[in-house]
DNA sequence: AATGAATGAGGGTTCATTCAT
DNA sequence: GATGAATGAACCCTCATTCAT
């Protein structure tokens, strides 16, 4: 890649980060062109070199966003932390800029963005479940968890609890319960279980 | 109250629920005056009479919404239904269209009427905690509830799930995983657990 | 029709006669909304309220057009002028301003909407070819048209002329040859023809 | 002329080629710089280099249209085909790509360049109007057309003709009529005339 | 009280043109 | 001389809101 393609690319991440910082802190639709354009330190037709439309940038945003949190998971789950710390820390952890993705984001593209619904749910189906699936799979190679939960009922959790702690504000409610969600997480809500 | 006021108060309902309605199958920003006016069969006008802005009018939606939802909680939780069925409805039951509210609703108002965020903070606090404490309460008197776990997280985790759950797509994929969800929730996912 | 739709049905001729004038004298393209509303005493949004877009415009405006170059035709049939001085006024008279349509529009039209081009065609067939062809049959039967010409060659002639005339600059060309442009029409350029 | 000179002059002609077939094809405005680029195989800056600005571009066009044409109405008048088989190529003959002017070109061209309307006047009256005027003169002195008719008049015509085929549309139209429309033209409308 | 009509402000997008390499 | 990148201005259109009846 030269000078040139390097520079182009440079921007284009410029571009990126700075729409998804805006549209998570935002919203999608709250953000105008004018905003990212500002944001990014370039003019709105610059923004339309790179990407041909709000749509195709909104898009491309998603892409980006769940390549980052692809990667983190992976090294998350290649890491040699203990089995309860990485699930600890898909909960708590608390991610970069470009990792949050806030709720309404995601609801939105699946909401706006129906036809090609399918493009964002196979991405993600893609680059992020396959992690999730290791993770509960060495959990139960370790014996941490129990063989007889479906791995799509464990996972829906894990996503659920991720995708909560996403919003600032649940995020900060969670911080001082910690222990105790994560006790009920390994160990449910009952009172001396399953003697 | 008069027949005037009567018809008044109809008409206003109207318009609440028409906006509520609209609002949750497409989100707020995407909903515009004039597609409530035309959903609750009335002018736009007649809308600024009622409410005098859109601000104003999603506010009165939320308290509508909440109120809805908080007389459904009142009913749960007063009935006689054994304790971890109250718990399996709260996630699992389908709610009316009233009352399902869709995540991006409530995120938007918390985002764009940060200034009045304890409002709708309050108004949840007053109007639909007390209803999830009483109930954890109860678990724990019929012995069902760990005592050890502090209400607040157990709180976070119905509320999580109950907000979860209003996203048409979470809910679908939830429902065949019916059995786990709630084993995970009241036993966790750990093997052989606390011997 | 009452005072209500008889006024909204005033502003809409208004607006769509200050299209009409602009659109002949700058082309479509080259006028934008603004100007029209401007010309035409309204906001932008007004335009909107009536037509939901400028393409929708630009056909109403046609229809218009044709609507009314229709009834003059009609009027010009059925006067009692005798058949050569008809045909003098189909060159030569100078239209109103509602009647004048620039060349640019029609072709713009036939180019730019060309999915619907039939639908202006068919408009077009419907509500002025029927004029031309009685006026033809006219003179055929007047004995002043030879009747081996067939009706569609003598129309297109005519349309031709008359086409060509609605260009300002042509119009001014042909005004001091009126004499000999007939005489062509007539009789034709050839010397002592046919015998 | 040297090989840069010639080079450079190749270039500019693909432009000017370009750019004539685009606006002939979609009319002037609709045809934006970067599109005849793209055609021409060049960037958008070279353009610059060449023609200092649209405006210019389209000047330039015009006036390579119009020498064009010249050389081919030369060719014509210079052939020796008999008088009325060169009027009857005028009408009819099908011209290539580069000679092809849309009327809306020419209109376009009179009406947005107004200022310099002057210049493309006279740029026709010196490159075309001679050969239409030898044409005609030839007719006369070969006693095909009527000495009375003024030489304007049935350059009026002529020149109607030729712009009013250049239309695909009119063309199509006029083909299957091609034997009347001739006729019309050489002996005019009436029946057994002038007698 | 209720409505149809009207609007200012703003959003996404395109284009002729210039900058920097 | 040639290019990819960048831009200001303008355009079509939408929306929350107000006006006039």
């Amino acid at each position: 890649m030269d000078g040139f393609q390097r520079r182009r690319e440079q921007k284009k991440q410029a571009i990126l980060l700075a729409a998804l910082t805006l549209f998570m802190k935002n919203g999608i639709q709250k953000v105008s062109i004018a905003e990212i354009a500002k944001e990014a330190g370039v003019s709105q037709v610059t923004i339309y070199n790179y990407f041909e439309s709000k749509h195709q940038l909104t898009y491309d945003v998603f892409v980006f966003y769940i390549e980052s949190a692809s990667s983190q998971f992976e090294e998350l789950v290649h890491s040699d932390l203990p089995f309860p710390d990485k699930i600890r820390m898909i909960m708590f952890s608390k991610k970069e800029v470009a990792q949050q993705i806030h709720e309404e984001f995601y609801q939105y593209l699946m909401k706006q963005y129906s036809t090609e619904g399918n493009l964002f749910e196979n991405l993600y189906e893609e680059k992020v479940v396959p992690y999730f699936s290791q993770l509960i799979q060495e959990g139960k190679d370790q014996g941490y968890v129990d063989d007889s939960l479906s791995e799509d009922a464990i996972r829906f959790y894990l996503e659920m609890l991720r995708t909560y702690m996403q919003n600032e504000e649940n995020y900060t409610k969670a911080l001082p319960l910690t222990e105790d969600i994560n006790k009920i997480f390994f160990y449910g809500i009952m009172k001396g279980k399953q003697e």
